[in-house]
RNA sequence: UGGCCCAUGGUGUAACUGGCAACACGUCUGAUUUUGGUUCAGAAGAGUCUAGGUUCGAGCCCUAGUGGGCCAACCA
């Protein structure tokens, strides 16, 4: 990391050139819990652990849960799990239920201040009421009523006595300003809805704006970080804890940056579900998806996403940042940590005609040229074996490396062998390739023909000691660069982002664990989704960076 | 029609309190390579939305315009 400071930290910086203290520094990651995070929240989780561990100041894991509609406990439990897989440690787990009490208490005071009320109207007279951008709202017929009238009818809205919709509580700013979020918002509704936390305790929950800061507040949060869409309830949330009772302390800081977008993919959590509700993809943890977990599904490393959220930075712009950055984190880790193994997709069988009938020998191969402290591993070398369709050709012209007839070619970890002739059926598919090998140039074998250089290097697999390998393969599931942009989200979605194909490996990567990532050598990185009764399937991570132009 | 925010190569971010635009990805060469991977060397690509102004000097400051985003849930 260069020394160069975001706007953000450059506010901090200021702040404590100011005078404010090192040691109240405090930060808060606040997500309502009623869907997966995904890589946009990384980029929201990275800034503000990172902060916490550049200034050594606490990091609060806050669920804002104030909507008992939409929210609950397993995207609590699937949250945590997520940020801890990032690697991040939250200073104290909150929720914003904890405050439903202190938040109660507060809005009592207000309404005794003057400075809230209870509407009795309906939410649609409440609308009417609201104005527009360009024409100031109008004071609601209650607005100066009694305050004695507004706690008793308070009170009896929080014991129950009243029913969803008939009355909310609202804050007395002004129907005239020109941020409408200021134009007396509501700051209780009532819903007869159990909470995931607080159960039946309560029927009436607070609205995002009254609940944020306080809970900030309450933490004693120094600078509570938000995406741009906030920026005009930044006078709300001022004005509210100008309204606390309270000695005149440090007040959180509300600041705002520019949400993360990526190309090919969606970050609405809303439209998200909806992918989900329609069967395109089978959950919130799809491989396709943008969530955490997806992308944990997918073989993702966390560094990947860690590293790709830091470089995209932190501004006050729309941006909208390519997918193949992420791809690039995500094989630049996967290359210094995957054991490489061989797999032949599609598959086309090869005869070594001078190699003994009936013979078997072990080859050493490397597991990882990049880490050598990976070791080696013995794969099984014969006269049959299958090799990859596309490394043959009967003819081609000099910028295919592969193997033809009459060229040589290295089996990767083995011999060099030459294309000698083909086997077609009856439509002339090629079936069969044969060839010949230098028995001399054995990998690893010091003679001078084991060194000898040749054009290409395939892999391959034994038929005989191979294993079958079922493998889900993934691509965008985007058409469009930008799919939000686009009216009818269900006509960028690629029909065929999902192929789920067979594979032949050899034996070693039968004994793979579920989780473990590998490198399938010049193809791209595969990671063990499941093995059930007795089969192993992988999920495709990415592809190897492809330079070849066909 | 109001208010607020934003505007730098294809993309994303830089450029310390003004001093002839940098980094990463991507693209393209070449070298190395028993992965057409990795690694290494190099190249192309913006004169900073436009027009004025301040200044010896502006991507940075001022004004106006243009373009984009956000704001009228009892969502967060």
């Amino acid at each position: 990391m260069s020394n160069y400071k975001n706007f953000i930290e450059q506010i901090i910086e200021e702040d404590l050139n100011n005078g404010f203290k090192r040691n109240e520094l405090c930060f808060r990651f606040p997500p309502e819990p009623n869907g997966y995070l995904h890589i946009g929240h990384v980029k929201a989780i990275a800034l503000n652990f990172e902060l916490g561990k550049k200034y050594n100041a606490p990091v609060n894991l806050r669920f804002d849960d104030t909507n008992p509609v939409k929210e609950n406990s397993h995207f609590v439990e699937e949250i945590k799990k997520n940020i801890k897989w990032l690697g991040y440690k939250w200073s104290k787990v909150c929720y914003a239920s904890d405050y439903f009490g202190q938040l109660y208490e507060w809005a009592q005071y207000l309404i005794l201040n003057d400075k809230a009320f209870v509407d009795s109207q309906t939410s649609e007279q409440i609308a009417l009421q609201k104005g527009t951008p360009t024409n100031p709202g109008v004071n609601s017929p209650y607005r100066n009523r009694p305050r004695e009238e507004s706690i008793r009818l308070f009170t009896e809205m929080r014991e129950g006595k009243h029913k969803e919709g008939s009355h909310v509580l609202r804050a007395k700013i002004k129907m005239s300003s020109q941020n409408m979020l200021m134009r007396d918002p509501v700051m209780y509704r009532i819903l007869f809805k159990d909470h995931h936390r607080t159960g039946s305790n309560w029927c009436i929950y607070p609205m995002y704006d009254w609940a944020h800061g306080e809970s900030d507040f309450i933490e004693k949060i120094s600078h509570s970080l938000c995406t741009l869409e906030f920026k005009p309830h930044r006078d709300l949330y001022e004005w509210f804890l100008q309204q606390l009772p309270k000695e005149n302390k440090n007040l959180p800081k509300q600041r705002e940056f520019a949400r993360l977008n990526m190309t090919y993919t969606i970050m609405s959590k809303r439209k998200l579900f909806h992918l989900i509700d329609k069967k395109i993809v089978s959950s919130w943890d799809d491989p396709r998806m943008p969530t955490i977990s997806g992308m944990i599904k997918r073989g993702y490393p966390p560094n990947a996403l860690i590293n790709f959220v830091k470089k995209a930075g932190v501004a006050k712009r729309e941006n909208t940042i390519d997918a193949s950055l992420l791809e690039f984190y995500v094989r630049e880790e996967l290359n210094k940590i995957c054991p490489r193994v061989m797999v032949v997709t599609n598959e086309i069988k090869l005869v070594i005609t001078n190699y003994p009938e009936g013979k078997q020998e072990k080859v050493e191969a490397i597991n990882n040229p990049e880490d050598e402290s990976q070791g080696t591993r013995e794969m099984v070398f014969s006269k049959y074996l299958y090799i990859e369709r596309e490394d043959f050709r009967e003819t081609a012209n000099r910028k295919f490396f592969r193997l033809t007839i009459g060229k040589e070619v290295r089996l990767k970890n083995a011999y060099i062998i030459k294309g000698e002739k083909c086997v077609k059926n009856k439509n002339g598919e090629v079936i069969e390739v044969q060839c010949t090998y230098d028995p001399k140039s054995k990998s690893g074998s010091n003679s001078e023909e084991s060194k000898r250089k040749v054009k290409g290097t395939i892999h391959w697999v034994d038929i005989k000691s191979s294993a079958k390998v079922i493998i889900n393969e993934y691509e965008r599931l985007f058409l469009n660069e930008k799919p939000e942009e686009n009216e009818d989200l269900i006509k960028c979605i690629n029909t065929s982002s999902k192929k789920t194909i067979v594979g032949k490996s050899e034996k070693y990567v039968s004994s793979l664990k579920k989780g473990q990532k590998v490198q399938f050598q010049r193809k791209g990185y595969y990671i063990v989704d499941n093995k059930k009764n007795g089969n192993i399937t992988f999920n495709k991570t990415v592809s190897l960076r492809d330079g070849w132009r066909k």
